[in-house]
DNA sequence: AGTACAGTGACATCGGTTTA
DNA sequence: TAAACCGATGTCACTGTACT
């Protein structure tokens, strides 16, 4: 669960700035981060002035680093090494990355639509990270939208706050530390009584003075932010929140998504969920599947080294190919895999990896003629 | 069709903790 | 043990909305 977010880190957007600006390897302090994210961001006004803005915006160099902070919960930056984590790889595997990267190189400037908005293939991939790296408290908003369709601001911080905030503290308590639990069980027995010091307080300006507000502030609506950013939310006037078109078809389907326990995200996510999204794609043929299969492990391996995780490459090609604006599912993927190993059993193949239930691809690119 | 004000978004700071 | 860092709030000016 992120545990540290902050009420201007809302636009997911910049995470993959920060992911580019790791891709080199080196290792770079928070705060140093933040000042070359800051520095980039900074001029572009110049180029292009911005009519209307949307909320989040880096503008100073104190909300760059609560989005490097947004960056290392979210898995963009590994902060034990300070070096770029797991996501933020996984998401210069993808073709969006390009953009990103020739700024961050200085070959070219970016819109602020660019910077901010997330593509088709990018929101699926962001709501896999969200739901990856804020269990179980996502899940819980996820539900929650999903039977509210349309709610206030204020309806949502008090239920998020309330109900899903002390609950979701419990259910993570036993992945901490030491140190990190006695400090969260403090906080739990504080959450359990949030609803009534707030109704305590009747004035409604001493309540958004109040420490509880600001702390409410800060913890409930970037998640919010986050799923518009996603596309399953859209939001509509002042502190006003509606569940997408699309999002509503679904139903069903999201309300699943969201009650699934990490272990079987990700299969469900690929395997089920991604299916539902492919009525604007064209099927990708076998051909498209494995050269582009073959472009992702090849991606993979720079980042990743010799541990490629064949469900991880998988799961990227299937992305990637959405990029493409072409679909193929996971058991199509894993049969082109398979005929490709097949073919070639010397030059691909899988060993078990060293974690428990990983498979690792090895694909010997430069022999392979498809 | 004003107007008051709750609510919002931008922006700032403080106090504890780690590091050199 | 001072400096750097970092996480956790704190605060203030404005503005959209719900009232007259």
């Amino acid at each position: 669960m992120i545990l540290e977010s902050h009420g201007d880190a809302c636009r997911l957007g910049y995470l993959r700035l920060i992911a580019c600006l790791l891709e080199d390897g080196s290792q770079k302090s928070f705060d140093f981060l933040a000042s070359i994210l800051y520095d980039m961001l900074r001029n572009l006004e110049l180029y292009e002035p911005l009519t209307q803005k949307p909320i989040g915006l880096i503008t100073r160099y104190v909300n760059a680093r609560n989005y490097v902070t947004l960056a290392a919960e979210m898995g963009f930056i590994d902060r034990a090494s300070q070096t770029i984590g797991e996501f933020g790889k996984l998401y210069l595997c993808l073709d969006s990355a390009d953009k990103f990267r020739e700024f961050v190189e200085g070959k070219s400037i970016p819109s602020h639509d660019d910077l901010i908005a997330l593509n088709g293939a990018e929101r699926l991939f962001f709501l896999w990270v969200l739901l990856s790296r804020d269990y179980p408290m996502i899940q819980h908003v996820l539900r929650w939208v999903m039977g509210r369709r349309s709610f206030t601001r204020q309806e949502a911080m008090n239920q998020i706050m309330e109900e899903f905030y002390p609950d979701s503290l419990r259910k993570v308590l036993s992945t901490l530390d030491a140190r990190r639990r006695e400090q969260i069980m403090r906080e739990i027995e504080e959450a359990e009584g949030f609803k009534e010091k707030r109704l305590q307080i009747d004035d409604k300006m001493s309540w958004i003075r109040s420490s509880q507000y600001a702390k409410y502030r800060h913890i409930a609506p970037p998640r919010l932010e986050w799923l518009v950013d996603c596309g399953v939310l859209r939001r509509v006037g002042r502190g006003k929140y509606e569940v997408g078109e699309n999002y509503l078809e679904l139903g069903d389907k999201v309300l699943k998504l969201a009650s699934l326990k990490p272990a079987k995200l990700d299969n469900y996510f690929f395997d089920e969920f991604v299916k539902l999204f492919s009525k604007d794609f064209s099927t990708a043929n076998r051909y498209e599947i494995s050269r582009t299969m073959i472009e992702v492990y090849e991606r993979m391996r720079t980042l990743f080294g010799d541990e490629v995780s064949l469900s991880t490459l998988e799961y990227l090609t299937i992305m990637v190919l959405m990029e493409r604006g072409r679909f193929a599912d996971l058991r199509t993927i894993h049969s082109s895999f398979n005929s490709l190993a097949l073919k070639f059993p010397d030059k691909i193949y899988v060993i078990p990896g060293r974690k428990r239930n990983m498979n690792v691809a090895y694909i010997s690119v430069e022999e392979i003629e498809v």
